[in-house]
DNA sequence: CTTACTGTCTGTAGCAGCTACAGACTCAAG
DNA sequence: CTTGAGTCTGTAGCTGCTACAGACAGTAAG
């Protein structure tokens, strides 16, 4: 049984997001010894799992239905996959999206470092019509 | 000259976005016929500049100083690619953290889809300590 | 001329997912 | 007894929009 900061340290996930993450009900409301919170290890297994599924870029809705899917004893797996390849798909755009915009950067980027004689092709990039 | 509307037709930008822009003042209060607000070609080019450089992925305060550059004279080439290059190294440490996203999720789908017996591989990998 | 419809106006509140206070309290060590 | 670290609640802020509500302007058809 230990405090906040302890449960912060175990895990890596900041006090006010702890308490965040509580107010919106992601975690269960700890007991108290006095007003004070105190955690035991099925908190930290859940934090971490929440962390985990955060790190892995899934939204606080999505987080809460791995939850929910964890926590039944019939763990949907065919849910859980769903959900996981739906966002992968969308990781994926993120990257094709990113991938994109990497490319006209460092083209640019280059061409600015090797003529910006007449105007900066960085600016000119964003100013052609 | 035209309105609002014909000016997010132009550009692709979304009309309360424009409104928004205006007043987070990225582009200059326009003039108005009455109480609505007329445009030219001028707020055209620079509404286009805003948002391409938003599509590029710079934050705002980023496209203040790009704008700021642009309209100067003696657009500083350095300043511009300075910023860009910052910019650049940022989107790439964002599609490496994607990247590692994408491994650890389409590891995790794969293995979903060979088997799912002992526990569901998605929530497992979110639950081992 | 009236009615209807479309476009525009201002102002404010909401979204995600935290983060950052202020100001009060509790508790253990020195 | 004091000091310092940790914790508490509650609220406001961040980014970059987006979505209303409720009012008004301008145009076209009947």
């Amino acid at each position: 049984m230990f405090a906040i900061g302890a449960l912060s340290k175990i895990t890596g996930c900041n006090i006010e997001t702890i308490r965040y993450y509580e107010r919106i009900a992601l975690i269960p409301k700890p007991a108290r010894r006095g007003r004070y919170r105190v955690y035991g290890l099925e908190d930290t297994d859940r934090l971490r799992f929440v962390r985990r599924a955060r790190e892995l870029g899934f939204s606080i809705e999505e987080v809460r239905t791995l939850l929910r899917i964890a926590l039944t004893q019939s763990a949907s797996c065919e849910q859980a996959r769903m959900l996981a390849a739906a966002h992968l798909a969308d990781v994926r755009t993120k990257i094709a999206d990113l991938g994109k915009m990497e490319a006209v950067l460092s083209a640019t980027v280059a061409a600015c470092e090797r003529d910006h004689d007449d105007g900066c092709p960085v600016i000119t990039a964003l100013s052609d019509s």
